[in-house]
Order: C-alpha cells, then sequence, then structure tokens
RNA sequence: GCCCGUGUGGCGGAAUGGUAGACGCUGCAGACUUAAAAUCUGCUGACCAAUCGGUCGUGGGGGUUCAAGUCCCUCCACGGGCACCA
C-alpha cells in the first residue's frame, strides 16, 4: 500500500504537546534520581525575578539549560535540574502600592502566571525542588547562615551613606532616584549617613581574583569584568614630611617616578584637608563648590580637573626639595591612601594639572624611540634620578621599593577597587535580618529557636517608607539575652543576598532542610557543571555567589570555594524596531511595505524609520509574546527556533520567517516519521547492526553519513553549539529523505537511523520525538535511553575526494581510494586535463601531498 | 582613555592552517494541482563565458607559509565592560 508524504495528516502539534507535559508532569519523570552509581551533571539556568510574564529571553536561556540537561540525562549522567524563584525585591512594593495588593500576594501571582508559561515548554525540571526565596523556610535559613557569618566577623555594621527623600522621609533605592528627585515626592534628593550591615567581601578580594584564573570554562570577558571589578594594584606607599608637622602617606603603583615628582595632590575628603580648611576661607571656598551637585556632575563628565593650593609644602624624601601640596578633584578618597604624588611628565593627569596650574614638569623617563612627547607613559630607561639612572622602569620600581623599604620611608603595598558589600536594605519585602538592639545589651544577634524572624503579613504601604519601622507588635520584642524591651532590626537583606547560595539548597529535598544545609547533597552535586544565564550578571551576582561560597566554607558549612564550574552566558534576543518620525514606537502590525519598497504606518500611510535590531522590551514595541507562539506554532518550534541559525553566546534576531521555518521542519520531520512508520519501521525491526555491503550505494552513503551525523551533533551538544547541531540534523533529514522510497525494502536499516535520530533530535525538540519514539514501538521514556554512539569504521571511506591544487588554488578533483601510493596520485593528478592545461612546459618545483586531504604542485 | 569581544553572500551563520559560503531564511525555477496554498525536487557570492571553464572574493594594508577567513604586524569600523583607581 503506497502512502503519498504529501497527504499526510499535519501534525497535531497542540494535542501531542499537552499529551507529554502532563504525562512528564504527572509522573515527575524528571525528578532528582540521586543514583550514586552514575557521574552526576548539575545543570542550573540563573532563576526567574517573578515580574509577571516571561519573556521570550527568558525562553531562550531555558531552553539552552534544558538541551543540556536532556542531552546529559540520555548520556547516562545522573541530572540535577532544579527551578526556583528569586522572589524579594522592590517591585512587588511598587506593584503593591499601585495595585493596592499585597507584595506576598503580587508574587505569588506571578510565580502562578510564569510556572504555567514555563511548563508550557516542556523543560525538565524537577518541580520537586521548586524554590521560592520568599518562602519562610528558604529566608529562614537564610538568617541561620547570617548569624553564623556574623559569629565568624564576615558581617559587621557601620555607617553608610544612603539616598534621603526629606520629604518623604525614607531612603530609596537607587532605581527610586530620577534624575536626582525621589520618584514619589519629586524632592531632591540628599546624602545621609545610616548605620549598615556590611558584608566583608573585600577579605576575599585576593583569592576572588586569583581563582579566576582556575575557571577555565568561563568566558574571558566575564573573568576580565570581574578583574576589573576587584581593581588589584601592586605598589608602595611613601610617607612625606609635611610643612605643618603632619605626615602624609601616599600611594604609588609606580614609585620609580619618584624623582620626577613635583607636587603633591589629595583629595577634597583627605583629612588633612577637614584639619587645614577651618582657618583658610579660600579652600572652603573651593569645597563649597565642589559640592554644589550639578556643578561637580559637569566637572565630573567633561573630566576637568580642578583643584587649590593648600600652601603646605612637603619634603621629598630622597632630594632637598620642598614640593607644593594640592587638594585636586581627581584624587579620590576611598581609593590607596587618598593622596599621591604627581609625576606630571608621565602621567596624563598629573599633566593636565601641572599644566592648568602652572606647576613645573621634570622628565626622568627617556624612551626608547624618538619621541619628546609629553606626557610619555611608555616604556623607557630613568634619567635624572640618582641612583636609579639607567635602570629599566620595571628594575627602578624594584630597587626604589627596596630602598624606602630599607629606609622606613614607606612600604609595599596592594589596593583593591572592590569595597565591601552593603546589605542592609531599608524595605519591607526581603528576608529580615535576625537581629535585636537592647539598651541595654546592645546589638544581640537573635538564638536559633527565635528563628525563623517571619515578615508579618500585616502591614499597610500608605505610609511612606518601610512598613516594618511602624509595625510596633512585630518590631519590638524582648532582649534574647537579658529579657529587657528591646527593638528588631527593622531593614531587610539585599536580594542579591538571596541569590548568593540558591544553587546550594536545590541540593536538598526540600522537606530536608528545616536545620542547615545538608554537606552530603552539596558534595555530591556541587559544583554547578553548567551554569547559563545573562551577561548583565557577569559583575555582581557571579562575584557575590562566588564570595558566599568562600565564606561558607570558611564557616564550616560547605566544603567547596568555587560553585560554578562551567558559566555560559547567552545572548539577547532581538526583534526590528519601528518608530514614526515624532519618534512614537510602533508595532509590526501597525507598518507595511509599500510599493516602492519604503515602510509606512498601515493606517495613515506615514513613513516609518525602520530601526536597529534592539533588545526586545515593551517600550519600543517590539516584544514577542511566548504564550501566542506556543499556541499558534508550538513549543518544540519555539525551542528549536531559538537554539538554530545564531551560536546560543551571540545576540539573535527574531524573525517570523525563521519561526515559520522551525514550524515547517518539525513537520517535515512528522511527514517522515509517519510515512516511514507506514513502512513498516519500527522497534521490532531492528535485528542488529547491519552489513553495509549488502546496501547499495546510496544507501551506503546515507549510513556512512549518519555515523558522522551522530558524532557531529555530539561534539555540537558538548560544546554548546546547538545552531550547528540542528544543522547536522537537518543535513540529516535531507539524506534519508533523499532515500525514502528505499525505506519499504530496507527495514532494519531505516528502523536504526530513525531511532537514533529521533534520540539526538529530542533535547531540542522533545515533545514530538516522544511522540514518535512511542509511536514507532520503542519503549522507556525518549531521555532515558541511550545516547547513539557512532562506529569510526564508517567515518573513512573507500573513495575519497581529493583536492588538486596548483600554486595553492584548486583545479580539480580525484574521487580515489586513499590507499594508493603518492607516486600513483601524483601520477594521477598530474593528468587531470585542467590541472595539465595550468602547468603546461612549466617545471614543478615543488609536489605536496598531505595524505587523504589536498595535493598542491608548485610551478 | 584603558580592558575585552566581533567584522565571511541580500540576511542568520559553517569552515582541526588544506575544495570558503555547510545548514537555514529570502528569492527564482520545475513537479503535483482546474487553480492557489501546502508539499516534493533543483538553482541561488560577484563578474566574464553558449558550454568547458576563468577572474575576483572572508573590514583595509603588509607579512609568514607550498597553502591564510584561520597565524603575526598594523590600521579602520562596530559592540560591550570599567572609567580621574595614583
Amino acid at each position: 500500500m503506497s502512502i503519498d508524504i504529501s497527504e499526510i495528516t499535519p501534525y497535531n502539534f497542540k494535542e501531542v504537546e499537552e499529551k507529554w507535559r502532563s504525562f512528564w508532569l504527572n509522573n515527575h519523570s524528571f525528578k532528582t534520581k540521586n543514583d550514586s552509581s552514575k557521574p552526576k551533571c548539575y545543570v542550573l539556568e540563573m532563576f526567574m525575578y517573578p515580574s509577571g510574564k516571561v519573556h521570550i529571553g527568558h525562553i531562550r536561556n531555558y531552553t539552552i539549560g534544558d538541551i543540556i540537561s536532556r542531552y546529559k540525562m540520555a548520556q547516562g549522567f545522573d541530572v540535577l535540574h532544579p527551578v526556583g524563584w528569586d522572589a524579594f525585591g522592590l517591585p512587588a512594593e511598587n506593584a503593591a502600592l499601585q495595585h493596592k495588593s499585597h507584595p506576598k500576594n503580587w508574587t505569588y501571582q506571578n510565580i502562578k502566571i510564569m510556572k504555567k508559561q514555563i511548563q508550557s515548554m516542556g523543560f525538565s525540571y524537577d518541580w520537586d525542588r521548586e524554590i521560592a526565596t520568599c518562602n519562610e523556610n528558604y529566608y529562614g535559613l537564610q538568617q541561620k547562615i547570617f548569624l553564623k557569618m556574623y559569629e565568624k566577623g564576615l558581617i559587621y555594621r557601620k555607617e553608610a551613606e544612603v539616598n534621603w527623600d526629606p520629604v518623604d522621609n525614607c531612603v530609596l533605592a537607587n532605581e527610586q532616584v530620577i534624575d536626582g528627585r525621589g520618584w514619589r515626592s519629586g524632592a531632591l534628593v540628599e546624602k545621609k549617613m545610616l548605620p549598615q550591615w556590611f558584608f566583608k567581601i573585600t577579605k576575599y578580594a585576593e583569592e576572588l581574583l586569583s581563582n579566576l584564573n582556575a575557571l577555565n570554562e568561563w568566558s574571558d570577558n566575564v573573568k576580565t569584568m570581574q578583574k576589573n571589578w576587584i581593581g588589584k594594584s601592586e605598589g608602595c606607599s611613601i610617607n612625606f614630611h609635611c610643612s605643618n608637622g603632619d605626615n602624609l602617606e601616599i600611594f604609588s603603583t609606580r614609585p620609580e617616578t619618584l624623582f620626577g615628582a613635583t607636587y603633591l595632590a589629595i583629595s577634597p575628603e583627605h583629612p588633612l584637608v577637614k584639619k587645614i580648611s577651618k582657618t583658610n576661607e579660600k579652600i572652603q571656598k573651593f569645597l563649597e563648590s565642589l559640592k554644589i551637585g550639578s556643578v561637580s556632575k559637569q566637572i565630573l563628565d567633561t573630566q576637568e580637573k580642578i583643584g587649590i593650593d593648600t600652601g603646605l609644602t612637603a619634603k621629598h624624601p630622597f632630594l632637598d626639595k620642598q614640593l607644593p601640596i594640592y587638594i585636586a578633584n581627581f584624587v579620590l578618597m576611598d581609593y590607596g591612601t587618598g593622596a599621591i604624588f604627581a609625576c606630571p611628565a608621565h602621567d596624563k593627569r598629573d599633566y593636565d594639572f601641572a599644566i592648568k596650574y602652572k606647576l613645573p614638569i621634570q622628565e626622568i623617563i627617556t624612551p626608547q624611540t624618538a619621541s619628546n612627547q609629553l606626557p610619555y607613559e611608555g616604556d623607557g630607561w630613568i634619567i635624572n634620578s640618582d641612583f636609579l639612572n639607567g635602570l629599566t622602569i620595571q628594575e627602578a620600581r624594584n630597587k626604589i621599593i627596596k630602598i624606602v623599604e630599607e629606609k622606613r620611608l614607606g612600604t609595599k603595598k596592594i589596593f583593591f577597587k572592590l569595597r565591601d558589600w552593603g546589605i542592609s536594605r531599608q524595605r519591607y519585602w526581603g528576608c529580615p535580618i535576625p537581629i535585636v538592639y537592647c539598651p541595654k545589651c546592645g546589638i544581640v544577634p537573635l538564638k536559633e529557636e527565635n528563628l525563623p524572624v517571619i515578615l508579618p503579613k500585616d502591614i499597610t504601604f500608605e505610609n511612606v517608607g518601610n512598613p516594618l519601622v511602624k509595625h510596633l507588635k512585630w518590631k519590638q520584642v524582648s532582649c534574647p539575652i537579658c529579657g529587657e524591651d528591646a527593638n528588631r532590626e527593622t531593614d531587610t537583606l539585599d536580594t542579591f543576598f538571596d541569590s548568593s547560595w540558591y544553587f546550594l539548597y536545590f541540593c536538598s529535598e526540600r522537606n530536608d532542610l528545616k536545620n542547615i544545609l545538608n554537606k552530603q547533597d552539596i558534595n555530591r552535586w556541587m559544583p554547578v557543571d553548567h551554569y547559563i544565564g545573562g551577561i548583565e550578571h557577569a559583575i555582581l551576582h557571579l562575584l557575590y555567589a562566588r564570595f558566599f561560597t568562600k565564606a561558607l566554607a570558611d564557616c564550616n558549612i560547605i566544603d567547596l570555594r568555587e560553585p560554578f564550574k562551567n558559566l555560559f552566558t547567552q545572548g539577547m534576543v532581538c526583534c526590528a524596531t519601528y518608530r514614526k518620525q515624532n519618534g512614537e514606537w510602533l508595532f509590526p502590525n501597525e507598518v507595511q511595505q509599500n510599493k516602492e519598497g519604503n515602510y509606512e504606518t498601515i493606517s495613515t500611510k506615514e513613513k516609518v524609520i525602520v530601526g536597529h535590531l534592539e533588545k526586545m522590551s515593551k517600550s519600543k514595541k517590539n516584544v514577542v509574546d511566548p504564550d501566542f507562539i506556543v499556541e499558534t506554532y508550538g513549543a518544540d518550534a519555539l525551542r528549536l527556533f531559538v537554539v538554530s541559525d545564531t551560536p546560543p553566546e551571540k545576540d539573535f534576531p527574531w524573525s517570523d520567517e525563521g519561526l515559520e521555518g522551525c514550524w515547517k521542519f518539525i513537520n517535515r520531520i512528522w511527514r517522515m516519521f509517519i510515512y516511514l512508520k507506514s513502512k513498516g519501521i519500527n522497534a521490532s525491526n531492528i535485528k542488529m547492526d547491519i552489513d553495509i555491503s549488502s546496501l547499495n550505494i546510496d544507501l551506503q552513503k546515507v549510513y556512512k553519513n549518519f555515523h558522522k551525523t551522530i558524532k557531529d551533533v555530539t561534539e555540537s551538544y558538548e560544546n554548546k553549539m546547538m545552531n550547528k547541531a540542528v544543522a547536522f540534523l537537518r543535513e540529516t533529514v535531507n539524506n534519508i529523505y533523499s532515500v525514502l522510497e528505499q525505506a519499504e525494502s530496507n527495514i532494519c536499516l531505516f528502523s536504526i537511523v530513525t531511532r537514533d535520530f529521533i534520540k539526538l533530535l529530542a533535547p531540542i525538540t522533545p515533545h514530538i520525538c516522544q511522540e514518535a519514539w512511542q509511536l514507532l514501538g520503542f519503549d522507556k521514556l525518549i531521555h532515558e535511553n541511550d545516547w547513539p554512539k557512532f562506529d569510526k569504521k564508517y567515518l573513512t571511506s573507500d573513495i575519497i575526494n581529493l583536492p588538486i591544487q596548483v600554486n595553492g588554488k584548486l583545479r580539480g578533483n580525484l574521487e580515489i581510494s586513499p590507499d594508493y601510493t603518492e607516486e600513483q596520485i601524483f601520477e594521477m593528478a598530474l593528468n587531470l586535463s585542467n590541472v595539465k592545461n595550468y602547468i603546461g612546459m612549466k617545471t614543478i618545483r615543488k609536489k605536496i601531498h598531505v595524505k587523504g586531504k589536498i595535493v598542491n604542485f608548485v610551478i
């Protein structure tokens, strides 16, 4: 009975996807096995903020993770693939205010909606381990961790600056300050000092930096970003004697330029400035001028260097020379010692400042090449520098540090840009800090039996500020030490705190985590083998999580120091933008192309400007709704599309045609499966491996190519090059189609190829593959089956195509057996008419033969 | 300014130093159809050539090599991060 492939009923993706989605969920098909007889693989995508709707960028992120997870499952790994919600944070409070709802309700409502969207994609999550950080179990445990770290001295309290709204009388988050004004009151925001909690991340600066080298599965750009952020500089401090009798300590990474110093510069916030400004009106005026917001901002933007002479001088440590001391706006108090010596001949900033204030310039480095342009910042030899003369820069640096230390003028020093992490937030919707303030005992950490400190639900956002401050019933407690009346800390923790250890929580079953993290589980699963997320977290989240891991190790809670073995940062999903000439954004369906090929609005025929591809965003009206896509084309088509064509680390250009193409491909393989089934292709017809010599040449070729496909696709998954895996799989489908009419007479061969093809494709489009798997009578679930293996013997061929070049240019091809001798190959190659024509009467100077690769004649 | 990326057809992109453009999108043609859609099959870097074939071609210039998209030097453009960090 013949079946026409074009007559096959279209693939009913809705029915099939719904069937398997429910099956997987109801049967907990992806529940973590925790089978220690197998090697483990922890696949994690950065968890989601429950903002309200899933974005197509999430879909791409999670599809990449899911492909890895399913691929590893099929490879026989024991996979942990959890999912959760980064559920605390400011937007919930904003929404509460706007919609008169409660942050908790808003958050859980959003989680409910987004969970449904995520589940519609058929991701292989272990939903039994799902967690939201606003869950009491989670943040209760977090409070215990806080206390351990406090005990260990890793958390401390000090005064720090906050954004203060003087009208609403409350602290504002940075995102609530718009153009220097409070978002609600519109009042000019002030800086105010408040006591706050800090994390001693700087204690780990050196380790955070040096460990980066060992993270060889992280991309260089992320490592560089972290490196710059940590900002280590090595140098030397030098003490100067000030004319007022004070000692002034400066820091320099280039102490070898000391003999070129012509002035010193100190930060406007330097203690010395405070001291001398009391009696100096000019300096007071100068400092006032720096404080005026708009002016100082302008100076910052233009990088204009301004300063003022203090009238003080300092003695050069090696020369009989007094150097003037300036206050300069480009010297930062929170870096180094807040004071520098300036060498204008060899530093751009020092030079600009010296020119402006007519300060002397002393050259001390002679360039290696003829160039006398100042400032000179390149390599060279030291001159005019007494005992350093004639040395290279590096030699001079070593020597002067040695001498400075010998003469006790200063010491070798290392500074970091990294600052301690402020973790207090004057907010309701966060993890309460488990501390009380007792008038008698002072700062009192709570005891374990007092935990968890639960956020009170009965609060109101009608008043400004943090509602916890006004919730007296919650706030007032008795001191755990003396029993007197005390107050709770009303600040909550930064949400980055919540996300710094969630990957550890996932290692255990939820119900096992009442007490503290389970070391055994963590040792089983950590480090995360594949961590996938956006590049926007390259610095903060990833640095905090690395720090947290080290801190927990030092508290003896866990045994590892680096949490993420392989980090993968995927690109953004972008889409074309359209706007009217007045700048108003337009939806794609408001735009059409006219006869001349120009774009115009459909309604008013106004001219439309087609913009660049930009990250999808609501404001630019270039978003695509994942729900609509799943409805219209199915989850498999969407999954396939977001990893097709573009390498996952690059920005992905959304196009409706591309999506349509993926949908067609899904239908194409469906027709193939149905056609093959009708020809008797199924599990029971797989007898054994086939003797390919009995096949005709076309089938031999298809079979051999298929082994190559297994190799290529496997390597592509291994290297997260899903776009290549898709390309190879498409090629395979084309190959199978070309011999489809021979299926009936080669049932065993086609059964084997179809079986393995389904396995190879399943990580990307699991629903259709699972359905075909069942339809063709294979047992178990597709992800539980062994990954196909290729046979090396099929990768080599009896006949190869050998390109023949003359002077490196292709002039012909030989279709030959690779067993010929070099001499025979040269002879055959020279007999090719085209090659003959090229060489003509010329002498061959050299013959090159790379076995199986190429022949090249040099004439 | 400093650091890190990236430049390949109309487009997204392939290519252990060894046939540049796999695979897909778009476009063109053929088959099927009363017709259209869908589907199946071809072709699709530019220029020249009826054909065989040839010339050019991976941001620009130079170099190494029998052979360069790939390695080295240099310049240009774009994207990202940090930004007065002594």
